[in-house]
DNA sequence: AAAATAGTGTCTATGAGACACTATAGT
DNA sequence: ACTATAGTGTCTCATAGACACTATTTT
């Protein structure tokens, strides 16, 4: 996404004699300015981090530990500071809440419904993010209980809808909207896979067609053809050929690609 | 989107012993939560009011009366109260600010970079909204200098980047980030034209076929194969033939056509 | 008649799905 | 030898683009 600092501030400096008078104005307006006039709602992050492991897409829930919903599990969430960015909210939650770093991280859409967190007013930015499951071996932050969940949609397609979380095969409760949250997170993957290289986030640096095929199954939730998936991801220019080979698979082994960047990713 | 009001506390209501102790204790927490703990960013929606007239796609300014960046043109915006939703407040600034309303609204992204206003820290709620020329005609709330500018970008296909607005040809500084915001716009219509019907929302109810198509050329910037788009729309099952036809056009009339409402939309 | 767009028919290129077949590892 | 998956070749079908042609209105 793109993003920018101030840039009219800096414009600004660059000055006509009236646009002087203007920014003069400006500056009086902005020293006089009381942000404390208007009662304001608290911002909060929430990140659904996910995985895909023996086929079924997984996502990172976190036990509460305080009011509200206390002892109910929910997304990684956290009150965004003041001098501080959301990205840089988000990506400090997943660290510190979830345990991970270095990974895909995209945000996802703003719930802001009154009511939804009975503490106050809170307005949450829902955010995704993807590891591929050799990082899961990562010890989490000690004293947070962590869990991951198997998603399961109830609907079929791009329809959309909330999301079910499953430990140990039965459905939780989650706190606040964060099925939702949850729901849109799948139809948002699901979307994306038609046209970005969303797959290789989920996996590991070297891996195998039918790997890459698996991934794709547990995001779309149905089956695949696999000479029609084979054809699309050689075509793309996206897999880069590394000419070694799986071992100890009980079967011919597949070669391992990589994924190749986008020049100037 | 879905949306869900404090359905914790309506499930909460329903106790076994054990969860009303809980509850109790989630009740004389929250009578003893202090919101104003924490200082908290200022909450604002800004909505990009898009159309197509002429071919071209233009968007609605409004002319800052205030500081800061007095004077500049910027999306419609403004800021949410304490207990309205985040869409209510679009719906709100769209008719308030832009004079319309009862018209497609969609939430886009949300801006938080510090910095972005000079004021004091404000996290905006970008949305997009269409509307079709017929309805251009509506006056201008009274007071409001408006505007609708030309919207060009620099970039092809769906790549991204800040757009600029054209009014008599000249390009506009805007005002905060709102060229980002535009550029997202316009990356997102062009995502979005391929698997939904957007283009709808950018027409009257009577429309013909080459309407539709220039509608599509003027949001993805390149001209569409003729034949191509008949058998694509035709074959969507979204077009209902009124039997009517175009008049005083100097030349071969067209058929008319009307958008067939999805079921339960 | 000229101008301009509507609308139809047909050919070709491309990509997905289906299916059959061969290849190569572990057991 | 058997099993399981890898990987190739070929056929069919659906769809997009290109192009040619006819149709129908106003000026």
């Amino acid at each position: 996404m793109p993003r920018r600092r101030n840039a009219p501030a800096a414009q600004a400096a660059q000055a006509s004699p009236l646009a002087e008078k203007g920014a003069a104005a400006e500056r009086a307006f902005l020293a006089g300015y009381d942000a404390a006039r208007f009662p304001r709602p608290s911002l909060a992050v929430d990140v659904a981090l996910l995985t895909v492991d023996e086929r079924r897409l997984r996502v990172l829930l976190a036990q509460r530990t305080e009011h509200p919903h206390r002892g109910r599990w929910g997304l990684l969430g956290g009150f965004v500071g003041f001098d501080e960015s959301i990205d840089a909210a988000a990506t400090r939650v997943l660290k510190t809440k979830g345990g991970h770093s270095g990974v895909f991280l995209e945000q996802l859409y703003t719930f802001g419904a009154p009511g939804r967190d009975p503490r106050t007013r809170v307005i949450s930015v829902a955010h995704y993010a993807l590891v591929h499951p050799e990082k899961l071996a990562q010890p989490a932050p000690k004293g947070l209980a962590l869990q991951w969940a198997d998603v399961q949609v109830s609907w079929a397609g791009e329809r959309g809808g909330p999301a079910a979380a499953l430990i140990d095969g039965r459905s939780q409760a989650l706190a606040f909207d964060h099925a939702e949250m949850l729901g849109l997170v799948v139809q948002r993957l699901r979307g994306k896979l038609n046209y970005a290289p969303i797959g290789f986030e989920l996996l590991p640096l070297d891996f195998t067609l039918f790997d890459l095929q698996k991934v794709h199954e547990a995001i779309l939730g149905r089956a695949l053809n696999k000479d029609s998936f084979r054809r699309r991801m050689l075509a793309s220019g996206l897999l880069a050929a590394t000419g070694r080979k799986e071992t100890a698979v009980g079967h011919r082994p597949a070669e391992l690609f990589r994924f190749k960047r986008q020049t100037g990713r």
